[in-house]
This record gives C-alpha cells, sequence and structure tokens, in this order.
DNA sequence: AGTGAAACGACCGTAGA
DNA sequence: TCTACGGTCGTTTCACT
C-alpha cells in the first residue's frame, strides 16, 4: 500500500474538501481529467473507504454547548470497553491510547447538567473504569478534515 | 438563537450526513419538501456555518501511520500559543481546555520519526509550553460526524 | 418560505481506444 | 484507465402563491 495516491486522486480530493458537492465535470476542468475519470475515481476511493463525503456540522450551533475530552484509565480489556463506549450517543469520537490514559472520548453534550450525568451515570458506571479525567473545551480553535493532502 | 433548527432542517441535515452527494430531489421526497425549498435551506445553512458539506479521509489509508493526542500544559496566553499551534499542518485539531491541560492537539504524522521531531522540534520549542503528555493511538474506535442529529 | 415549469447542466451507462 | 456520446435526471432561474 504506502500513501497509495496518485497525483490526480490527491488533487481530486483537494477538491472535494474544499466543496463536496462541486461537480465532477468542475473538478475534471480544474485536475485536467474528464468528468467519467473524475466519477471513477471518486467512486473506487469512497469504496475503498479512503474518503467520504458527508455533512459536518458545528455543535454549538446547533443547542450543544458543553463538549469536553474525557481521558479513561481502565483494567481489563480497554477493546470491550472503548466498544461499549462508542455506543453511548453522547460520545462522537473514542480512541485507545497509549500513555496514562487508555481511552479518550469526546462528547457532545447540550449543557453542563448532562455532562455531570453522562460521567456518573454512565462512562464511570462501565467495568473496568477505574478514574476519569474531564477536559471541558473552553475554545475550539482548530478542526481539519483535510488529512493527507497538505 | 438556542437550537435553531427546525425538524426539517434537522431531517435534512440528516440526509447529508449519510451521503453529502445525495441530490436535493431525493432529499426532497425523502422529507416532504420540493427541490428548490431543500436547496434553500442547504444554501443558508452551509452559509450560516452550521453545517459544512466536505471530503473526510482516513489518515492510516493515506499513508499517515501515526496518530496522537497531545497535552499541552502551558503559561501566558493560551489562546496565543493555540493559535500558533494551528499553523502547523501535523496539527489537525485544537482546543483549549479546564482541567489538568490547558492545550489539546491532535496530530497526524506519517511515522513515529516524525512525530518525535514534531515534539522536540516544534511544539515543545513555543514560548510559554511547560511540559507536553503524548497519547499515541492504538486504535480508533469511533468517529462521528452527525453530532447535534440524534 | 414554498411551488411549479422550462432551460440548462450534471450524471450515468456503455462503447471504444 | 481513459475519452466520447446520448439518455435521463437533477439543478437553476423566475414568476407566482
Amino acid at each position: 500500500m504506502g500513501s497509495g495516491l496518485d497525483e490526480l486522486s490527491k488533487l481530486i480530493v483537494e477538491q472535494l474538501q474544499q466543496d463536496g458537492r462541486k461537480s465532477y465535470a468542475e473538478i475534471g476542468k480544474a485536475v485536467g481529467l474528464s468528468e467519467a475519470a473524475v466519477r471513477q475515481r471518486v467512486q473506487k476511493l469512497t469504496d475503498k473507504g479512503v474518503m467520504q463525503i458527508v455533512a459536518v456540522t458545528d455543535p454549538m450551533q446547533l443547542g450543544f454547548y458543553t463538549q469536553a475530552m474525557i481521558g479513561i484509565r481502565c483494567n481489563g480489556d480497554t477493546t470491550i470497553l472503548a466498544d461499549e463506549l462508542s455506543k453511548l450517543p453522547e460520545i462522537d469520537y473514542v480512541v485507545i491510547t497509549a500513555g496514562s490514559f487508555d481511552i479518550l472520548a469526546e462528547v457532545v453534550c447540550e449543557n453542563d447538567d448532562s455532562l455531570i450525568n453522562l460521567l456518573n451515570n454512565k462512562i464511570r458506571k462501565f467495568d473496568g473504569v477505574t478514574t476519569t479525567e474531564t477536559f471541558v473545551y473552553l475554545k475550539l480553535q482548530k478542526q481539519l478534515y483535510n488529512w493527507g493532502t497538505r
């Protein structure tokens, strides 16, 4: 595998990172391919899971005013716990890590009360969770979706 | 302000979270509006920054094999430091937090060497950075882009 | 704000290099 | 894997509600 993408596909991905609804014809003009060729490549990229074109929303503007990263230490199987955490609707991001936390989970809540409730009545009730540490978001400074094509 | 979105717009956002290229006509059928009405609402949502439709890529499949969250403690103005960190191309996510870290930054690197280099020669060289703690990602368990419309 | 109609442009399958 | 082309469907504009 390796980097996997040739220059043409990288250019196509870049175009779609700017505007996910840009037409294949327009992208074709920008990268020097026919519309059909662009369509074919986009199809393959999405089929292989390299790329997906989706709507992303701003939680703050949707009434979710409390976001936080929760650092979790646990004993037992981290995979099972991570899997359980993933099922919670308030959690949008779960990653198993090496370091002083075993799992990092990002949560999106409507307000502080629902965050407290989530912590006390859900996360800390899971088997194996020993300690948690909460980092409430004060300001989201940067959020990019264009990994890999800098 | 508040939650801001009525039921119809929420349904539209949901459709586009499933497939960012779904046609307005198809969305219209699904939510019970005309194509023109859907397009109007999508336009407003993106203009206001509530939603954006973009391609998101999988770093692993693009040759970026090392990801990590960096917890940063600093003195001085966290906003200025966060702003500086945001300028680094390896960093895709920066948030100012309350708790035992002042800033959390997610980094995407090609390999362990470039992560070490990033930490030693860039992040730790910034004014005000006192300590950093690195959480290397072992497994990305969940990653959602559909906040706010559960 | 939403609808409907007509002109325009995008999309998709297929054939061929 | 790409281009070319034609049928179909989506998008856009505008007048109207």
